[in-house]
DNA sequence: TCGGAATTGATTTTT
DNA sequence: TCAATTCCGA
């Protein structure tokens, strides 16, 4: 008689759930049933008594996954979701900082910057300092302070060889002092002073490592440097980690996400069991084997390969259009057709490699009268009228956030100029204080009495918000800040309006869920931003980037855009460790379907304001032919399609071809060094004519028509 | 202090 | 192309 828990799972997902309380690796393919695994493990180990629920710590990348983990070991036994350490990494992270912040160094009520807030307090600072930001671009300068912090690296261990990398150093440097006196932090912060405080401090580092007897973590290759030395350190008393992860999912390298943690790990936890879910319970046969065959193209991986025990199903389509308007015209029609046949829309996903890639797409479904959502725009807590209101509750809390103060001392408009907020701001500077005691201390010229109105406000709703509780707190600021007047007398306010009163809403709720606190609900909008992803159900056709499709299925899924320079994209064309992140990349695309796969290409499509050309994506070539079904080979077979005319295409094209070459735009011509390419231009009559033709990896080369020797090709 | 003009730069982005 | 940012004049 096997246990309730157990019942139903394959025998590596029993061996998973059921391992002795050691580390283990568990390689979770795509559509594995890896959440299952995770959560069942927990119910297990809460239920056979090996571990009560304080001796475990879940981290997840998502908010959305960690609740979803929450609710589904709620569904399996009884739990105290507050009880249970189960969250992000900055989500742990603050929990314990919040406990233990006076050891960590920070303030009771210590307010977490997003990424929008640190970019703009990294300019204030440059600013400051009267840097140029030619020579240290704001977002470089953010790159390089995030980069090291992910390091664990504090100015002092930074090493600097040149005078521009010691000023670096130095802009790091005064950017933590900048954090430490307005008392903020941001998300790499987080985690580096929750690594410190657990580093410095031995009794509680000890309590804590004997404490959590078990860490799981999802997602394990999108791991950074710092997540896993924290990991370490916070397993370092015994702990059995159990790492599940897929390194044919990493697709965020370029964040710092370092797959090479799945390696280490095993070296690091003397790791002797390695558990692959290579069983799929997602998608059709062909579709798998198209991703397996894909994914074996890459050379640095710990192996895998998926099987289902459904049937082959359908072939994948595959439509090569003349320009991403065809394309987007395809799209249409098929999407028209799927929906005939009873699909849901919502059950249909259209991705893309980069976000510029909607646009065609929408406007086609506009005109067609599809119902689409875009995923991926400002999610709720980012946006302008959210973070407004918000700078005032956090200058009730914290009036030192010069961060918020500047945001708003102005918004609405009080005649504050850019004058005075210099002088403030320099005042501030030359004494060490924020720029909220320069303000309070006067001597701001001609605008001190605004100045002082400004101040006075914020005293008054501090004093007011002492009574009442934060919805209501968030409805005083709304109002009395004079937000709620502007955006009424604005020409489209209406949506913001319905914004703050959402927020209002949102704030009720958290505290039902959570504590009536302000700063703990600053730090839940800092720390949830929102939906961002795609939820099911919804009766709107599902278009998002490839990256955002991570972690969903859909019934039918198109991938679009599948030209060399854009799947892959240019900038991992030189690279083989890039090139092997789009493949993987491209390997997720393909594996969100569990039915229907489309592939599309275009061979023109406008970029940058200017028609290019590209060669069919690679990707393309390297799925095995015969699970492919081109739907309009030797095109132009597929009819009613608008065939956009050359002379539309390009200025280029205006002008003439050369004489009897039989070259065009557009015309794909094979040269013996370069290889293939596509015609991009063409210059010159007479006597040598020159041609430019995109060879994609090679590059895009202007050629000597009588001596390159071009084979034509289509 | 504001609005229009010029300039710039354009993969992906869980927190 | 197109949007975000910066610049400049009233």
């Amino acid at each position: 008689m096997t246990h309730p828990l157990l019942e139903g799972l394959n025998p590596e997902q029993l061996a998973a759930v059921t391992l002795p309380p050691r580390s283990a690796l568990i390689l979770a393919g795509a559509g594995s049933g890896k959440t299952r695994v995770l959560t069942s493990r927990i119910a297990w180990l809460l239920s056979t008594g090996q571990v009560g629920q304080p001796g475990i710590l879940a981290v997840t990348f998502t908010n959305k996954a960690a609740k979803e983990m929450l609710t589904r070991i709620g569904a399996l036994m009884p739990i105290n979701p507050r009880g249970l350490w189960v969250g992000t990494f900055h989500g742990l992270c603050n929990r314990m900082l919040r406990l233990h912040h006076r050891d960590a160094g920070l303030p009771e009520a210590f307010q977490i910057m997003d990424s929008q807030d640190q970019l703009s307090a990294i300019k204030r600072l440059l600013k400051s300092l009267n840097l140029d930001d030619d020579k240290f671009p704001p977002r470089e300068v953010g790159h390089y302070i995030n980069g090291n912090k992910e390091e664990g690296r504090r100015p002092a261990e930074v090493e600097a060889w040149d005078e521009h990398s010691r000023q670096l150093r130095a802009i790091y440097e005064e950017y933590d002092r900048q954090c430490r006196r307005e008392g903020v932090v941001d998300f790499a912060e987080l985690l580096l002073r929750c690594y410190e405080l657990l580093r410095d401090h031995g009794p509680l580092r000890e309590h804590y490592q004997g404490r959590f007897r078990h860490v799981l973590v999802d997602e394990f290759q999108d791991t950074n440097r710092l997540q896993y030395r924290w990991l370490k350190l916070l397993a370092g008393g015994g702990a059995a980690v159990f790492a599940v992860g897929d390194d044919d999912q990493s697709i965020y390298a370029f964040r710092g996400a370092n797959v090479g943690n799945m390696y280490d790990f095993q070296r690091d936890f003397a790791v002797d069991t390695v558990i692959r879910l290579e069983q799929n319970y997602r998608s059709h046969g062909n579709i798998l084997d198209a991703a397996n065959a894909l994914i074996g193209r890459n050379r640095s991986r710990l192996g895998k390969n998926l099987w289902t025990a459904e049937a082959a199903g359908e072939p994948i389509r595959v439509f090569d259009a003349a320009s991403d308007f065809e394309e987007a015209h395809f799209l249409v029609e098929e999407v028209r057709q799927l929906e005939r046949d009873g699909l849901p829309l919502g059950d249909i996903a259209v991705l893309y490699r980069s976000n510029a890639q909607s646009r065609v797409l929408e406007h086609a479904l506009f005109t067609a009268g599809i119902a689409y959502r875009v995923y991926g725009g400002l999610r709720f807590f980012e946006r302008q009228e959210i973070k407004h209101a918000l700078a005032y509750l956090r200058l009730i809390t914290n009036s030192d956030d010069d961060n918020a103060l500047l945001r708003v001392i102005n918004f609405p408009t009080r005649g504050i100029g850019n004058r005075t907020l210099e002088t403030l701001q320099e005042t501030a500077r030359v004494t060490g204080t924020s720029v909220w005691q320069a303000a309070c201390s006067g001597g701001a010229g001609r605008s001190a009495a605004s100045v002082a109105r400004f101040v006075q406000l914020i005293e008054a709703m501090r004093a007011t918000a002492a009574n009442l509780s934060l919805p209501d707190i968030i409805r005083l600021v709304v109002e009395q800040s004079g937000l709620l007047q502007h955006y009424q007398s604005e020409k489209d306010g209406q949506e913001r309006l319905d914004n703050l009163d959402q927020l209002a809403i949102a704030a009720l709720t958290f505290v039902s869920e959570n504590d009536d606190d302000a700063t703990a609900f600053l730090a839940h909008a800092s720390l949830e931003a929102g939906d961002h992803q795609a939820n099911p159900g919804q009766a709107a056709l599902q278009l998002m980037t490839v990256h955002a499709a991570k972690g969903l299925e859909f019934h039918t899924v198109f991938i679009t855009g599948l030209e060399e320079g854009l799947f892959p994209h240019d900038n991992s064309l030189n690279d083989p460790a890039n090139l092997e992140e789009e493949r993987r990349l491209m390997y997720v695309a393909i594996t969100r379907a569990r039915r229907r796969l489309y592939l599309s290409l275009a061979q023109s499509r406008m970029l940058h304001g200017q028609t290019r050309f590209s060669l069919a994506s690679r990707f393309l070539d390297e799925l095995p032919q015969d699970l492919l079904r081109w739907l309009n080979r030797g095109y132009p077979a597929v009819g009613a399609v608008p065939h956009s005319s050359p002379s539309q295409v390009t200025p280029a094209s205006r002008r003439a071809p050369p004489a009897e070459s039989g070259l065009r735009i557009g015309q794909t011509v094979e040269h013996a060094k370069f290889g293939v390419g596509v015609v991009v231009d063409y210059e010159g009559q007479g006597a040598n004519p020159n041609v430019q033709v995109n060879f994609g990896a090679v590059g895009i080369k202007w050629l000597a028509l009588q001596y390159a020797k071009l084979k034509l090709l289509d």
